[in-house]
DNA sequence: AACTCATATGAGTAATTACTCATATTATAA
DNA sequence: TTATAATATGAGTAATTACTCATATGAGTT
C-alpha cells in the first residue's frame, strides 16, 4: 500500500513551520485550550488561530468545545512519537533544561 | 532530550514538497544516481539537482561519486519507514497497481 | 585537446506561504 | 441586552520557496 505522495507532502509541509511545530508540540498527547497553547507557545491569539486552521485543514486535529473553551488534541497521539523519530535525524539536540518544564510536560503527555 | 524544533521543522519542510518526496522515495533504502533518480521520477536534470542539493542543506543525504555517477543515498534509510508512517495519517491510501513496480521496488529497498 | 555525458549552480521570476490587522462569532455573566 | 472573554476569519502585505534558463564543472573517451 502506497500513500499518496500528494497528501503525505501537504502534512509534512504544513507540519515544518516552527510555530506550528511548537503548537503540536504544545498540544502534545493532551487536549489543550487555544489560551493555554497562546500561554504555552508564546505566540498571539491570531497568530495561533491562523495555525490551527492549518492543522484542522490537513485534519490531524480534533476539536471540542467546553463553554467558552475550544480545546484542540491530535488524532493520532503517536504524531508526537514520529516527530521525535524525526528529530533524531539531526545531529544537534538541545539539552532538556533550555525547554520550559511546561512544554516539556506537555510533549511528554501530562 | 528535546529537539531543536526549528531544525525538525526545517527537515520537515524540505521533506514536505511532492516532487522532492518523490526523489526521496525513488532513493529508497538504496544508491541512487541523478540519472535513475531523472529516470524514475520524470523529472527534469535541472530540477532534480534542485531539489537534492534541498535535501543536501538539510543532511539526510549521503553522496558518492562512481566514474561520472553521483549516487545518492539516505544517511538514515529507516526515514523511509517513519515517512510511511506519516502518510498512514491519510484515511484514503492508493491500491498499489496504480503506482510504477519500479517505485515500488525503490521503496521496498530492491 | 576536443567532445560527450553526468551533474551542479547562480540568477531571475512566478507562485506560495506566514503574518498582521481589523472585525466577526459564540458563549457566558452581569 | 449589554458587556466581556475566547476564538475564528477575510483581506492585504512581506517574505519565502519552487521552478526554469543559461551556463559551469568534472569525468571519461577519442
Amino acid at each position: 500500500m502506497i500513500p499518496l505522495i500528494e497528501d503525505t507532502a501537504k502534512i509534512l509541509k504544513v507540519l515544518g513551520d516552527p510555530n506550528r511545530l511548537n503548537i503540536v508540540f504544545a498540544i502534545g498527547k493532551n487536549s489543550r485550550s487555544v489560551t493555554e497553547i497562546i500561554r504555552i507557545t508564546g505566540l498571539s491569539q491570531t497568530l495561533v488561530s491562523f495555525h490551527l486552521r492549518a492543522l484542522r485543514r490537513i485534519d490531524i486535529v480534533r476539536t471540542r468545545r467546553d463553554g467558552p473553551f475550544i480545546y484542540y488534541s491530535l488524532k493520532t497521539p503517536h504524531l508526537i512519537d514520529i516527530l521525535m523519530e524525526i528529530s533524531k535525524l539531526i545531529g544537534k539536540t538541545m539539552p532538556i533544561e533550555t525547554v520550559s518544564p511546561e512544554m516539556v510536560n506537555s510533549i511528554k503527555g501530562r
